[in-house]
DNA sequence: GAACGATACGGAGCACTGTTCCGCTTTGTC
DNA sequence: GACAAAGCGGAACAGTGCTCCGTATCGTTC
């Protein structure tokens, strides 16, 4: 069996984590491995020792991002004024969350099934969530698995074109949604 | 108009279109520069100038491939002993030319409208070559889109897996194809 | 609380790549 | 043959992945 983790090793890896995801959205999934370690304040060695493989990292995050998104969930639900706001920030984290799944793909070209995988979970996990959030802001006439399903493709593509906004794009049909 | 080009940049363009083709297939699209340059026996400046950025490499490789491949279709049914010996030969030759049109996507991931565009050119141009060769093969209960995209679905997925070689599943494909 | 492996950290250093730039060579023209 | 224009080669620079090992920190034992 695995020898316990140093408590100062189990603080970097969630550092990691937190930092990684922040600049996957500032720079995508392929940013350099120093500017993530640059944002977490730690140096590229511990990086590598945590995470050997690009694909590691960016798994890690993954399911790291589909946890924190699941549990904001209700949090948001509980802690915003109104439901209709829990909706739009949980939709605001799930876009971020969108970029690392994409990067996902490409980091994982070898081991499709594995990204499957990772994805039956992604839907499992979070399909109730925003379910619940959903029902909560008295939306009825659209189905979780189908709101998510429309926000990941608008949000495919690149993200240096100015000319397209997917978070615009989003806004607005929640405003839809929401009859705003 | 555009003056007419030099003889020897007109030579190097051909030379270095060849080279990279050979280059793709070995090491992929993602090949280094250099890789490509050393091939075609020309200095990086040369690419450089000749295709400023990757994408107007691999595009026009792949219009050059296309030209290829539809032009050896009739060359080896009239060359090779036989025409099912013709059709596996103009296969494989199609199974080199895939890992330029894969890498297409990828290379121009910002202008996916020219990507169509190419990709109707490719079925507009390849479709009645292979059409030709299955017909003098004497093979009726398949369509020459059915074939071609069967065996571009096998192509899919990165070239570096030890335990999947698609030119072995596309032989086992002919072999039922032509009763061996 | 002192001493001491074991564990983890940091970042310099190396290898490799994309891209630019400019002195030199080749080509076409007169 | 002479001369400009066009083209060429590859050194040089900048950015990146990844390794390695001296140093710092942690957890344990007395």
């Amino acid at each position: 069996m695995p020898p316990r983790k140093r408590a100062d090793a189990a603080r970097n890896e969630q550092t990691l984590l937190a930092a990684a995801a922040e600049v996957f959205v500032r720079s995508g999934v392929d940013a350099p491995i120093r500017e993530i370690a640059a944002e977490a304040g730690v140096g590229m060695g511990t990086i590598y020792r945590h995470f050997p493989t690009r694909a590691d990292l960016v798994v890690a995050v993954y399911r790291h991002q589909v946890e924190a998104c699941a549990e904001a969930g209700p949090e948001l639900l509980s802690k915003e004024d109104s439901p209709q706001q829990a909706l739009r920030q949980w939709v605001d984290l799930f876009v971020d969350f969108l970029v690392t799944k994409h990067g996902l793909a490409n980091a994982l070209q070898s081991d499709s099934s594995g990204f499957e995988q990772l994805h039956a979970y992604f839907l499992d996990r979070l399909g109730p969530v925003c379910g619940e959030l959903l029902k909560a802001s008295g939306i009825e006439n659209i189905q979780p698995y189908e709101l998510m399903r429309g926000i990941g493709n608008l949000c495919v593509g690149r993200g240096d074109d100015a000319r397209y906004d997917p978070r615009r794009l989003i806004a607005l049909l929640l405003d839809g949604l929401l009859g705003a």
